[in-house]
DNA sequence: TCTGGGGTCCTAGGACCC
DNA sequence: TCTGGGGTCCTAGGACCC
C-alpha cells in the first residue's frame, strides 16, 4: 500500500475524510439529562461547582454565546456578561431574559454519551480517529464516492441525532485539516463538503489562524509579516515562513495550501497521564499543595495501573501567579507500576518550590509502555496459559536488565531478569 | 479577561560518551 | 589548556489542540 508512482507525492494520494464534530457537546449533553435548559443560555464550567464563581467555560451554548461568553473565559467573567438566572429572579436590577444557566461538568454523563456517538461512527466507516470526546476523523475513501458523500454525512447526522440525541456538524474533504475547517464552517448542524480541487479556494478568505497548528502567538506573528488569510500564507515565500517558525513554518504553509500528507489512522497509546488541579486562590501553605500532589499522585498512579501503562518519567507542575508554569520531572532506570513511588517522586520534585505561592499543581507519567498489548486484556485466558509469568513482569524487566536492549514483542525471550527490589 | 484540565509535538541546552 | 566532532538521552519550556 505503500507502493506509489514515481513522482507521485504522498499528499496527491486521492482520500475521502470525513470529520464529525459534535456541536456544543457538554451542553447538549447537560440538556439530555435536563430537557427544559433547551432554547435557553447554558454555560458549562470546568473546575466549578454549582453556586461558585470560579472555574472557566468549557462550553457555552449559542444562545450564551449571544452574550459574548465563550470558551475557556474565567466563570467570573461569563458571570459578569450572563449573570445566573436565579440571582436574576432575585435582583429586580437583572432582566430574567438576559440570564443563563451554570452547570458543573459532569465527565462520566458525557463520556457514556460519546461512546454511543462513537459506536455509530464506528459502524459506520472502517477507519476512525477518535480525537476527542466530541470529534473524530472518519476515512472513507474506499466505500463513499464522492457525489454520494452529501447524503452518507446527512444520514450520519440524522442517526446521531435520532439514537443519541446531539447534533454534530460534518465536513468532507480530501485531507483530514480540510475536513476540519470545513466541519467548523457551517456550524451548529452544518454539513459543508469540499471537493478535490476545490479545497484551495474554499481555505483562500479565511483567516489564518483557522489554519491547523495555528495559534494566536503564530497569528500574531504572521500578521506582522502582513500573512493575514490562508490565502496570504499559501502565497508566501515558504523558505521565509519556515526560517521564522522552523518544522511548523512549513507545515502550516502545506496545510494553507491545502497539502496534508497526513492519513486517518486510530489513535494509539496514549505518551503521557496526567492529573492537575488548581486552588480556589494561590496558596502559600505547603501542606495545602503536598496534599493536592499527593492526591493527584494517587490519582494519577490509579489510572496508569488502570490502562495497563508502566511508567519511567514522573513529573509535576507548579503554576505560580501571575500564571507561570513550571515543569520538573525525574526518570527511573526502568518502567514501572508503583504507587508509592510516584506520590514519593512527586513530592520530592515539589520541595524546590517550598514557600512559594502556588494556584496550580499537576502530576504526569510518561515514557509509558504498554505490556498488555490489547490481546491480552480481550483473551487474558490465552495469554495467561501460554506463558509462564505475565506479560507485563517480563516487559518491564527485560527493559532494565542491562546490556540487553529492548525488543518490540512482549512475546519474545523473557529470560534475564532481576527483581523488582531493584529498581529502588 | 486574573485563566480549567487533558493531551501532543518541537526546540534548546546540558550531560555524557566515544 | 586555549580542544574536534558526532551522537544520544534527558529536562524544561513553549505552542498548540480540544
Amino acid at each position: 500500500m505503500d507502493e506509489r508512482l514515481p513522482g507521485t507525492e504522498p499528499s496527491d494520494r486521492e482520500q475521502t475524510v470525513c470529520h464529525v464534530d459534535m456541536d456544543c457537546f457538554y451542553a447538549a449533553c447537560e440538556r439530555l439529562k435536563e430537557p427544559a435548559l433547551e432554547g435557553e443560555p447554558l454555560v458549562v464550567g470546568m473546575g466549578f461547582e454549582a453556586g461558585e464563581t470560579h472555574g472557566a467555560v468549557a462550553t457555552a451554548s449559542y444562545e450564551a454565546r449571544e452574550f459574548g461568553v465563550e470558551s475557556a473565559m474565567a466563570i467570573s467573567k461569563a458571570l459578569e456578561l450572563l449573570p445566573r438566572k436565579v440571582t436574576a429572579a432575585d435582583d429586580p436590577e437583572i432582566d430574567v431574559d438576559e440570564a443563563g444557566f451554570y452547570r458543573p461538568v459532569d465527565m462520566d454523563f458525557y463520556q457514556s454519551v460519546a461512546a454511543d456517538v462513537k459506536e455509530i461512527l464506528h459502524d459506520t466507516a472502517d477507519t476512525v480517529r477518535e480525537v476527542s470526546i466530541d470529534e473524530a476523523y472518519l476515512d472513507v475513501t474506499e466505500t463513499v464516492a464522492w457525489d454520494e458523500v452529501e447524503s452518507f454525512a446527512s444520514d450520519l447526522k440524522a442517526r446521531i441525532r435520532e439514537e443519541v440525541g446531539v447534533e454534530a456538524s460534518i465536513g468532507v474533504a480530501p485531507t483530514m485539516s480540510a475536513a476540519k475547517i470545513a466541519s467548523d464552517h457551517d456550524k451548529p448542524d452544518g454539513l459543508v463538503v469540499v471537493e478535490p480541487g476545490e479545497v484551495r479556494d474554499f481555505l483562500a478568505p479565511l483567516d489564518v489562524e483557522e489554519v491547523h497548528n495555528v495559534g494566536p502567538v503564530t497569528a500574531r506573528e504572521l500578521r506582522s509579516m502582513d500573512i493575514e488569510t490562508a490565502g496570504d500564507l499559501a502565497a508566501a515565500d515558504p523558505d521565509r515562513v519556515s526560517e521564522t517558525f522552523g518544522e511548523r513554518g512549513r507545515e502550516i504553509w502545506k496545510y494553507a495550501r491545502g497539502e496534508d500528507d497526513r492519513s486517518v489512522e486510530p489513535v494509539g497509546k496514549p505518551k503521557s497521564l496526567s492529573r492537575e488541579s488548581a486552588f480556589t486562590s494561590a496558596t502559600d501553605d505547603p501542606e495545602a499543595v503536598a496534599d493536592r500532589v499527593r492526591a493527584l499522585a494517587d490519582d494519577v498512579a490509579e489510572r496508569a495501573s488502570r490502562k495497563g501503562a508502566l511508567y519511567q518519567t514522573i513529573g509535576i507542575k507548579v503554576v505560580t501567579p501571575p500564571f507561570d508554569i513550571h515543569t520538573r520531572a525525574d526518570s527511573l532506570p526502568g518502567p514501572i507500576e508503583e504507587p508509592d513511588l510516584v506520590e514519593e517522586v512527586a513530592l520530592d520534585l515539589l520541595t524546590e518550590f517550598q514557600g512559594e505561592r502556588v494556584r496550580k499543581v499537576g502530576v504526569r507519567v510518561s515514557n509509558l509502555e504498554f505490556a498488555d498489548n490489547e490481546q491480552a486484556s480481550l483473551d487474558g485466558f490465552e495469554n495467561a496459559t501460554a506463558r509462564e509469568a505475565t506479560p507485563r513482569e517480563n516487559r518491564s524487566l527485560n527493559e532494565f536488565t542491562p546490556g540487553q536492549t529492548a525488543t518490540d514483542e512482549a512475546d519474545e525471550d523473557p529470560s534475564g531478569q532481576t527483581s523488582l527490589g531493584d529498581f529502588g
